[in-house]
DNA sequence: GCCTATCTTGTTAACGGTAACATTTCTTTT
DNA sequence: AAAAGAAATGTTACCGTTAACAAGATAGGC
């Protein structure tokens, strides 16, 4: 099916070390041979194994990317952008769909070192992604998390302040009149529901709002979640005014639910959340967010795994903290415009952290 | 690094051989040998190397998939699609993104060979991709395209009647009432844009309306390129009063370059397309489209690929033509609901073509 | 022309598995 | 208890490529 080096070898003449030499550079070969060697190759249609070339090298060229959900544009945009910077380093990239499922995510993990991936970038399920990762860990593999950190594994990382974000999301729902704010997020074993659910709790605090339980809903991060949420939100006797959605799919879920009651946003109930989904605002520039730099979050993992790869990174590991802006448009009445989310002390787009 | 049979035949007391057996269901050898191999793996933590299981086997267990952009939700569900299907048959996806480039196309088809892809999915870029596939062909690689043909290039197809898609989706503009419809399409080198505007054609000469060369405006079918024909349409004296875009992002683009004007759609223009937007016509369910069956898209052209592959299937091509369904919302003036598209002589949802 | 330095090419072994065959170790049978 | 058959385990070689070393060819120096 496929030639090999030494079909190629037999048919200029040569051994197969010096088909090797002339696919790799020709260094140390004599011109006529080469072109010899060269006219075997193109008559064959030759191309060296990678599968043989990985087994001495001991390098596959593969790099693994899980993602939970690549439907979600917001992944698609991480995909794209880990994609390109793999691609221009000469990697290849195995896309794995957790679906959020860490039985999924396992199996994922494990084929990737079967395949011997050279290194992974992996948004995972949540906390309890840990025993999944740890196969990594023991081998001492690189791999990077985006978007979720992961308890008690400290490991590279590039995420955006969550924290910092819903704050300025809460304040300006506050700031435009809502005091009965609900929220959706996922269960306390995601970091990002930990760190947006803080900051909500800092924002009602610092404008001396209570917290009250029944106004938070923890759910799946999807459109179905933040369609049941928003379900038991349009029950209550006394509905919260405005309701903050862990994400984009789940504000659409909660949209979805808001709709069918036959109620509107904002007129009815305001609605915020984090990530923007861009192909909607362009049609409906509707929903106030907190849009964090997407593709930067592939392409900076991308990189910071390829160091690793490469042992241009060889310290501590890399916390990248990215910063995310506000986006104010209708889903809360209030005018439209976009308020960068500025936190003191902060200078550039991004900082490690690290001893 | 990572332990092989070596080392755990050594540590287990035995030959690499045993091992062997052991790691792949252990047939043939005593239970208390299997329980000492078993112990081995487990302290060494000996994951078998894929690589080396290749170079034997000549299996590689992986498929590549190439998409113009992953981000585009149509082609994000196909990729969730064909992922699914290709991990429950136990093999990986590399994913790659073309850009719509042929040079980057092309690039990506090398490196499948490379890399012992077992197939190959592609939704190519156009008829100029055949050369990129010509090294696939040479090989008897197989490989399935995905909803473009490639012109002179017969093999295995998925795609959806793109013809009657849009003839259904012209004539429902014919029946509000529009006179003067534009289209936007891509080069007639892309499959689809030719059986769209064929679509288009036909539809028009049945309502015995006249074909106006300026109303058709070829460009790329990205948000830029509909933006750009929408600026053009929007600065003719005769503008149509309806638009026809060929793909959902490029639907995008003119509803932008819409608003960007202080028009409406459907008040000052309707506009129609393929593809719909999941998300989008959740939060605004307004643009009337003709929806394909995306996910099949993948799961369909997967299956075929697997099928190839094994060879359960070795027959003459397999040309899959999968029915699409028009939606009808608000961008065009007319009522909503769904109206199954529905070509006579066609029973199930697909049927296969070929000698 | 002979010897050495340099250049070119070839040989062997190894990467980590496993197929195919060989050998050893039980069983079983008579 | 010896022979024969079955079961368990080991040996060798190979998948396709290349590193390391070996050897042959060529050229330059004197």
């Amino acid at each position: 099916m496929n030639a090999t080096v030494h079909d190629v070898a037999k048919r200029a003449g040569v051994s197969a070390m010096t088909v090797s030499r002339v696919i790799n550079g020709g260094v140390g070969v004599r011109p006529e041979t080469r072109r010899r060697v060269e006219r075997a190759v193109t008559e064959l249609d030759f191309v060296p194994s990678g599968v043989a070339r990985g087994l001495m090298s001991k390098r596959t060229g593969a790099l693994g990317l899980i993602v939970p959900d690549i439907v979600n544009p917001f992944f698609a945009i991480v995909v794209r952008g880990a994609e390109t910077v793999a691609r221009r380093a000469g990697y290849r990239l195995l896309l794995c769909n957790s679906e959020g499922d860490l039985g999924l995510e396992r199996q994922y993990v494990e084929d990737m070192i079967a395949h011997r991936v050279e290194g992974l970038l992996i948004a995972p399920v949540g906390d309890r992604s840990k025993p999944n990762l740890m196969p990594f860990v023991r081998r001492k593999f690189p791999f990077v998390l985006i978007d979720r950190s992961v308890a008690g594994l400290p490991c590279d990382l590039v995420q955006a302040d969550s924290v910092a974000g819903a704050r300025t999301l809460i304040n300006h729902l506050i700031s435009v009149g809502h005091r009965r704010i609900g929220a959706i997020v996922e269960p306390d074993n995601v970091s990002t529901a930990r760190e947006r659910l803080r900051g909500y709790a800092e924002a009602l605090k610092a404008a001396g709002l209570p917290m009250a339980p029944e106004l938070i809903i923890r759910t799946t991060a999807d459109r179905m979640g933040g369609y049941g949420a928003m379900q038991q939100f349009l029950g209550f006797d006394a509905r919260p005014t405005a309701v903050f959605a862990v994400n984009n799919m789940t504000a659409l879920g909660a949209m979805q639910a808001v709709r069918e009651r036959g109620l509107a946003v904002p007129k009815d109930i305001a609605l915020v959340c984090f990530d923007d989904v861009e192909h909607l605002a362009v049609l409906s520039p509707f929903l106030t967010v907190i849009n964090q730099p997407t593709e930067m979050f592939g392409t900076l993992s991308a990189e910071i795994l390829l160091h690793r790869i490469t042992g241009e990174a060889t310290g501590p590991r890399r916390h990248v903290v990215l910063q995310a802006e506000l986006i104010v448009r209708e889903s809360c009445g209030a005018r439209a415009g976009i308020v960068p989310l500025v936190d003191p002390g902060r200078k550039t787009n991004h900082r490690s952290k690290g001893p």
